[in-house]
DNA sequence: TAAGGATTCTTCGTATTTGAGCATTAAAAT
DNA sequence: ATTTTAATGCTCAAATACGAAGAATCCTTA
């Protein structure tokens, strides 16, 4: 039988930690959670998005997300409207507010992006990620999910 | 500036989902969430470990250990008693209903397992293992953690 | 065009995460 | 033999995870 430190999961949540170490110190001291940061981070990047979208890019469950989008509202963060053409979809998109933390966030976390890359090296990263890609990719063959 | 795709933490993140898709429905079959089932993997493996050492192990913080340990133990799968030599130390380990249980189960989440090594490729996961065993010792400078 | 089915978002209940702080117990320093 | 310091486990509060179910809206077919 495998033994328990070989599981894949838990090895895969174990390095996530350690990489998380890197970025954790910068969310605490600007109160942003990690979801929210993914949820900001996303948005940044494809401006307006649906909830579905949303929760699929940030990895985050919709009933999460509900909660997650109005205490970001609250915080005036993010602001939503109902598409005129689908009244079922909810279009999120940031602040100028967002926007301008984002803009004075994100060079602090990309230093602590270049701590691990130089601790980590290049060549591990790129190998890394190709094999994540591919990872990612699987399904079990009794999949409902997606046909 | 990186992609959001290229984000490390949740392509991680990604990746373990993707894992995790292959092993939920046996969890959910048995009524244990995933928390619950690294414990008993832990205990199965170390038959008595302390509650430091377990949320070392299974990657839990010791407040959300305290109420899983306590379900655990409503539902009568673990067992805990105080340590005789250091009146502080918790040791928990499992109760015969949880061991029968979990060579019960231990087969189909190895096939599982199988499903995926077949679809992911044995050379890629070693490379894999590897990878992550070099990432998950990686450490910020200034970590005041373990000096 | 009305009924059935599918999609999107939300609500709900329980379990877990996370940071902060507290109580007890040990070990080290005075 | 106290005091200090450290370690272990717990409690608390706010936020999130996850499965199930509900409500609103859109789409398709009879």
């Amino acid at each position: 039988m495998l033994k328990y430190e070989e599981s894949l999961p838990l090895k895969l949540l174990k390095a996530r930690e350690a990489t998380m170490n890197f970025f954790r110190p910068v969310l605490l001291d600007i109160s942003l959670t990690e979801q929210q940061w993914r949820i900001i981070r996303a948005l940044a990047e494809h401006k307006e998005l649906e909830s579905k979208q949303l929760a699929d890019l940030c990895c985050i469950l919709s009933p999460s997300l509900t909660g997650i989008i109005s205490r970001l509202e609250q915080q005036g963060y993010i602001q939503r409207r109902r598409s005129n053409e689908d009244q079922r979809r909810i279009l999120i998109s940031l602040t100028e507010k967002a926007e301008a933390m984002f803009k004075c966030v994100t060079p602090l976390l990309e230093e602590r992006y270049q701590e691990i890359t130089e601790q980590f090296t290049q060549e591990n990263l790129d190998q890394l990620y190709e094999l994540l890609n591919k990872l990612t990719q699987i399904k079990p063959a009794s999949d409902g999910s997606k046909p």
